[in-house]
This record gives structure tokens, sequence and C-alpha cells, in this order.
DNA sequence: TCTATAATGTTATATTATTACATAGTGTTA
DNA sequence: TAACACTATGTAATAATATAACATTATAGA
């Protein structure tokens, strides 16, 4: 089984370009960017990527289809992530915000639903393109 | 210009199908169930589903790729949107609630960005599935 | 070492979405 | 009505995103 620590050789290197970008990535245009690394085909990046979700490391931005690093450390628990998205300048900020998620946990109680995560994407202007 | 109230020819169609269905759709899945009424290419239900967007009627499932008619008349004038999904079931369900638009307007006050919608995926298991 | 499991590599293909361009309808106004 | 701008439609091709299937290799325990 493998843990938090542990990554293997292409989960490195794809969090490591993940990391590394100042904003989020497309698994094709990963894809190009670690060829020289000796990944060559999809499946290897996604796979990858789905295991650095899974533990925390990063997220997914659904309505981009894009990857960013997780920027909280809280995430690694919850796997719950809210960003904000600027639909001028692309810009996206992870929001680490503990109140958004224990409005969500007692909403979910009192739904009757038991919570797992959430994905919260918040589009608007930010204070530069505003 | 077009109006809320007049939807044209395919937008009619794919609103229908929409509206019709228990659960999301997805896009080649309603391509396929309107082939009999003379739509026969993707570009057609994608347009029509993304003026539908725009108008409030429909919602886009990020984490799924696929449509749901909007079960909120709030949602046309905010596009704002919430949903719970349950991971056994699979199960959607349009989250109305008031509370989380006024926090989240009130929190991009907060940080200085413009408020223009938010999409909010809410993963767990519902009751039934509990 | 043996074995089970996880990780990797590779090809092919499925699924989702858009581009580009031709055609037809609709409303406005000169 | 004719000319026009504009919106909607139809169609073929292709781009972008994601997964299936299967062979091989590495790794960690028993």
């Amino acid at each position: 089984m493998q843990r938090q620590q542990n990554l293997t050789k292409n989960q490195k290197i794809v969090l490591d370009i993940i990391e590394k970008s100042t904003e989020p990535l497309k698994a094709y245009s990963i894809l190009s960017n670690v060829k020289k690394k000796g990944i060559n085909a999809p499946p290897q990046v996604y796979r990858a990527l789905d295991k650095l979700v899974d533990m925390g490391k990063i997220h997914k931005i659904e309505s981009k289809n894009a990857f960013v690093a997780c920027q909280s450390s809280n995430c690694k628990v919850s796997k719950a992530a809210a960003f904000s998205i600027c639909e001028s300048c692309e810009e996206v900020t992870e929001i680490d915000n503990s109140k958004i998620s224990k409005y969500l946990s007692s909403f979910a109680d009192k739904i009757g639903m038991k919570y797992k995560k959430y994905n919260l994407e918040f589009f608007g202007l930010c204070k530069k393109c505003k």
C-alpha cells in the first residue's frame, strides 16, 4: 500500500511539473513537458494524476480540465477544495476556507448525506482585472 | 437579440429532453436521443447547451460532463449552482441554498473579487445509500 | 526465493468538444 | 420590396480529453 510520502517515479515527475507551474496544467500539456523524462503516453500521466488527486497533493479544476498543486495542508485530510477563477486573466487561486468546509459538512448533516468532499469553483473578476 | 422565453427550435428540443430526464445527460447521449428530431451533429447540441447554460435554464455538472435542468428559479438570475452528488447511486440533486450564495458573495467582497457565479459540487453518500 | 501486488510501458480506441465553412431564416430600415 | 446585418442551422472534419486492454517490470512481504 502506497503512503503519502512515497511517490513513485512517474508521480514525482508529474507532481514536480505541476508544483513548478504558476497556472493550472492540462494533462496533455504535462505529457508534452515530460516526454524528455521518459513518459510517453497519456495513461502514464493520467494514472499519476489520479493518484496525486487521491492523495490530496493536487486538485483538478473541473471546469478547465486542469490540475493545480494543493496550496493548503488541510486538503490532505479533507480532499475538499475551493478555487476562485478570474474570467479575465484566468488566474486560479485556492481558497483555504474552513468556514466553507464547516458549513458544508453541517449542511450535509442536515440533508442526511454522508460528507466526503466538495469542489467549489468560484468565477468572477479578480482585484487586478476588476 | 434572443430573449429568455424565445427558445429556438434546437434549444427547445435539447431542453425538453434534459427536463424529462431524471439524471444528468451527456452531450452525446442527448445527440443520440434527438437524431429522430433532425439534430444530426455535435455542434448543434453543444450550441444549444451553451445557450441554455447562459440563460440559466440548465447547469453543467463539470465533474461528470453532464447537464441537468435548473430546479431553482433563483438560478435564472445568479447563474449560481450547487449540487449534491451521491458517489454510490450517482443521484444528483440541486441544492437551492441562498446561504451559500450570500456567503460566497460576501467572501468575494472580502478578497476583492467581483462576483459572477459559482459552481459547487458536493460529494458523499445520500440518505438511501449511507 | 517465491508470490502477490503495484507500477510501468505501449497501442489502440473511446469520449468530449470545437473549428471552419456553407446555407437558410429573421428582423430592420432605406 | 431590396439590401443589410444578424442569428440560427446544417455538415464535415478534426482537436482535445480520457480510458481500455494487455504485456512487462519492479517492489515488498511471507
